[in-house]
RNA sequence: GCCCGAGUGGUGUAGCCCGGCCCAUCAUCCAAGACUGUCACUCUUGUGACUCGGGUUCAAAUCCCGACUCGGGCGCCA
């Protein structure tokens, strides 16, 4: 097999390579034949004027079907008339692997096809360049993020993903059978990062799966997602928490767009401008935001869908800002280790273009609390037995946050449904691939 | 979980309201042919489809019922 000596976009003029990839378009004029060659970082044109090259490659160049895969042995030459200024005279051509014809759908994105029928066959889907381009950019968001957070001294764990309990019991939790008991796939990393603060590791984060048993058929919910989560020890407030995150956002925005120029555009996507910090909308203001804006939202309750997206849009207009908190929550909406001012909640959400990105805070740490809290939300204390123990024999006073990747990719690069910036999504009807 | 909507060649669609003019439109793909600068090449010819089951009717892609599959909204959630 002819070995590739580079990628379609680091061809030189007068230099001789080897290019290997995927048919992408053939063009037969009869004295001139054109073939569009894409690999990963591109497409090249193959042209073959037929005094230019052989017998046997001119006719071989019939021969070729869409999406087979070849390796194309030529000389680089500058032409005016090539798309990019360049293109291969080809010397040697070697089909690596055919194609049978009839493709499931079309890779060169001439006809669109269903979300549906491209899940279905996501491994000629993944070929065409926009989307390769979003799992390009998705790897440059999570190594951003290790960058960011360990430059901030946050230690990198793994936590178990399966349980005997559910943590938080917010979500729905999927069983499983668990030799001859049964066992939970883990919805949150929550318990066990707060556990962490107990160690005197003081800083971690883990960026891993999780699993929803939602009941749920939206363009923003999966069953299988990843995120990425934070603890952090000796705070004084909430602030130090958002301060992480704001920066890891900003870091990660900023990254990609310096980055990823070619996939962005590629994509339509310009994700400047990139803020510093971000803008604290409480939830006082919000509801009087929506509630001048006409809507009938009432305080005291979480906001719904509608309201959400709404609240994305007012604060665009109002300030221009696409990334805002979500702060001082009323506690009764948040979970029973949130810690409180009074009935405020010490939480916050991150809300990017009108949708809920992630959400965090500063937690309890008095044990005696805690087991009060447990308490009122109508849960048991004995279940929380092996988490309240860590409290019990010194426990500094910490928090953090869980940043949803998949929802964070979605709302910067504008993408309609989350599962296009999934590899290989599983939802509430989807199992495979 | 509740509600709304949709299933037509490999892919994406038109036709459905108002049944017959539909052995079903258009694009792309595929096959054959022509063409020396294409870049969604162009042109000629050809192959290929009404999700399934039941019903109404002289007649069903079209109307009705059910099943299956999918999309979306809400709720919940990240």
């Amino acid at each position: 097999m002819l070995k590739r000596t580079c990628y379609s976009d680091n061809m030189k003029d007068g230099k001789e390579v080897v290019l290997t990839g995927w048919v992408h378009e053939r063009r037969d004029l009869g004295g001139i034949k054109f073939i569009l060659l894409r690999d990963r970082e591109g497409i090249a044109q193959i042209t073959a004027p037929k005094k230019k090259v052989s017998e046997e490659i001119f006719k071989s160049m019939d021969s070729l079907g869409r999406e087979w895969i070849i390796a194309v042995k030529g000389d680089v030459k500058s032409s005016p008339q090539a798309p990019g200024g360049l293109e291969v005279i080809p010397t040697e051509i070697e089909v690596i692997s055919m194609a049978e014809p009839s493709l499931p759908l079309d890779p060169s994105e001439k006809v669109d096809a269903d979300i549906d029928t491209r899940l279905d066959n996501r491994f000629l889907d993944i070929r065409k360049p926009r989307v390769t381009a979003i799992f390009k950019i998705r790897s440059d968001v999570l190594t951003a993020a290790r960058e960011y957070l360990l430059s901030q001294a946050f230690v990198e764990i793994q936590t178990p993903k399966i349980s005997a309990s559910g943590t938080e019991g917010g979500t729905e939790l999927f069983p499983i059978s668990y030799f001859e008991r049964e066992a939970f796939l883990a919805q949150s990393p929550q318990l066990y990062k707060q556990i962490m603060m107990a160690t005197g590791m003081d800083r971690v984060f883990e960026i891993a799966h999780y699993f929803r048993a939602e009941e749920s058929n939206t363009r923003r919910h999966l069953s299988e997602s990843d995120a990425i989560d934070i603890e952090m020890a000796f705070i004084e407030n909430e602030e130090e928490i958002m301060y992480i995150l704001e920066n890891l956002v900003s870091h990660i925005l900023k990254y990609v767009s310096e980055n990823r120029k070619k996939e962005l555009d590629l994509l339509g996507v310009d994700i400047s401008p990139l803020p510093k910090s971000f803008r604290r909308v409480t939830y006082d203001q919000a509801i009087s935001f929506l509630q001048e804006a006409g809507f009938n939202v009432r305080h005291g309750e979480d906001l719904g869908t509608e309201s959400e997206k709404a609240l994305g849009n007012i604060v665009k207009e109002k300030y221009g800002d696409d990334l805002y908190f979500l702060t001082k929550y009323p506690l009764s909406t948040k979970p029973f280790y949130t810690n409180f001012d009074g009935n405020v909640a010490r939480a916050f959400d991150l809300d990017y273009k009108g949708v809920e990105i992630s959400s965090g805070g500063q937690r309890i740490h008095n044990v005696d609390i805690l087991k009060t809290k447990i308490k009122e939300k109508g849960l048991s204390v004995s279940s929380f037995e092996a988490y309240l123990k860590t409290f019990r024999f010194g426990m500094p006073p910490h928090g953090g946050f869980g940043l949803g990747i998949d929802r964070l990719i979605m709302q910067m690069l504008n993408l309609e449904n989350i599962r296009e910036g999934v590899l290989f999504p599983h939802d509430r009807r989807r199992l495979e691939p």
